[in-house]
DNA sequence: CCGCATCCTGATCGATACTG
DNA sequence: CAGTATCGATCAGGATGCGG
């Protein structure tokens, strides 16, 4: 393992830099919004995202592990158990994300518009 | 040019997934809050981003034309002088990225503690 | 000053096969 | 079930040089 790991150091002023450090994989916002209802196995998870592979849902669970914000809880069952869950710290970001995801709602058309104008214009 | 272009395809009934395509990349958050207080030129923001290079910043800054959120403006000066500026649908984007910096401001060192504590264990 | 084209490297990610 | 390990392919991104 230990493909990407974000270093703590990079002590940049410029915080804005930091913002989206945190949340901005791809797979990092599904995650977070299937575990916003509550705890889920990793299977379901699975299911629950279309298209993810093992891998990247294995590697998104770690990082948000390791970085507080989802905790990750295996009973010892036959066969094995495994539940994650939103920390504490997590379910602060539950109100920035719906605040970002209502934002796609009400402009994601506009930017799909957008794009096509550009697209057209640049041909 | 035409390195990546997010494809507008992709009508997968799972909205999240948009959630931050439009803002996820790593320099956009730093374009799009130096925009955040009015217009600026091209090298006033390579300036003002420590670290970007021409091309990620030329880059980004095409994205964000391409989405509709910033506007580009060319006076035909010699030599030439660009002005980017946040467009109105850009505008619209100012305050859930404030919400997203805060969350930062106010939690970045819990995930910092997080990470290291986490490192220790698996170490 | 502002940007595009090219080359090149390392990181990312999917596919596959294998464990407790 | 819930992962880890490894191998390729693809891609992002830095460096450099040129052009309007």
């Amino acid at each position: 393992m230990n493909e990407q790991v974000p270093s703590q150091d990079n002590e940049s002023p410029c915080h804005y830099r930091r913002a989206l450090e945190v949340v901005s994989s791809k797979w990092t916002v599904l995650v977070f919004y299937e575990l916003e209802n509550g705890k889920k196995r990793y299977s379901d998870l699975k299911k629950a995202i279309e298209g993810v592979t093992q891998k990247m849902l294995t590697q998104t669970l770690r990082q948000l592990e390791r970085d507080g914000l989802v905790s990750r809880c295996v009973y010892p069952t036959v066969p094995l158990t495994v539940e994650y869950e939103l920390t504490t710290l997590g379910k602060t970001l539950i109100e920035p994300m719906r605040i970002l995801h209502k934002w796609t709602d009400a402009h994601y058309d506009s930017v799909l518009q957008a794009r096509k104008a550009y697209d057209k214009e640049n041909a």
